[in-house]
DNA sequence: TTGATTGCAAATTGTTTGCACGCAA
DNA sequence: TTGCGTGCAAACAATTTGCAATCAA
């Protein structure tokens, strides 16, 4: 596996890019900004760093609802939740219950190692506009509340 | 927005294939065993009528941890939990928690309108021969506690 | 009859990879 | 000096879409 991930120039910036957001960039938007420190740093290296970067515990990847992965810059365990309207996503300051797992491990035949849940809705930018336009946006809630959506 | 799904032969093949599988195939699964009835079918036409299911509420899409999206014959709030050895998803016999939405409103600005949870860990196939195979596998789980994997 | 649906193939999107060169240790 | 890391471009995998023909209502 890896040993020990060597400190280039190129890594760092993705590292103090990552570090200064709150929301949960895609390796596209990643790319964009680290492009504007390193003009001639390619999309491929970006994602070859997030995925070393996540594997060694220093970044988050998060692979739920939607189909573009996301990276989140603070580890440990956060629950989050992602913007209906606009496609955004937060931490949600909800501390992770292990009792889940616990509870969820007595109900099944598997071993549970961990769990993770993802809340959808709107953000405080969405809920007004949104909420103007009438009937397809109903559509859209109820499309969100009974299958999933994109 | 769509009115009403005609009932076409691939449709009731699709939705009868799902309905009999407890588990949660990827649109390829559903191709493959749709096309044994129906030699002529087309995976973009598997695909568009997953869409259409699952937006009109009659089937249920996936999309948490992993690239496919996978789908559900059964419509409700259940949890998915999802083996880290072999991939494969079952359902969760854990009720969906409402309150769990009441307690994430509080901690946010969002205007919360679900959640959706998952599990992972080993199902009872891959537990034992997982677990002999050390080093290599612990190293898989480490990366899936701190972020997530593949 | 007519617009929803299909099969087919080509196009998109997000991500990964092979390769030769460059640079951190 | 070494072999990890990079830029670039091509390859991939999953999914979506345009189009003309077909079929359910």
């Amino acid at each position: 596996m890896t040993e020990h991930l060597r400190e280039t120039s190129q890594r760092r910036v993705i590292l103090e890019e990552l570090g200064k957001l709150t929301s949960h960039p895609t390796a596209n938007e990643i790319y964009e900004l680290v492009r504007k420190r390193l003009p001639r740093i390619s999309l491929g290296t970006v994602y070859r760093n997030l995925e070393l970067l996540s594997q060694s515990g220093l970044i988050q990847k998060l692979e739920m609802a939607g189909t573009q992965k996301r990276f989140d810059g603070t580890i440990g365990n956060h629950y989050h939740i992602r913007c209906i309207g606009c496609g955004r996503v937060d931490d949600l300051r909800l501390p992770a219950m292990k009792s889940i797992d616990e509870a969820a491990a007595d109900l099944s035949d598997y071993e549970i190692l961990w769990h993770k849940m993802e809340f959808g809705g709107f953000c405080p930018d969405c809920i007004t506009p949104r909420s103007k336009r009438g009937e397809i946006e109903i559509l859209d809630i109820k499309k969100n509340i009974i299958g999933r959506k994109d």
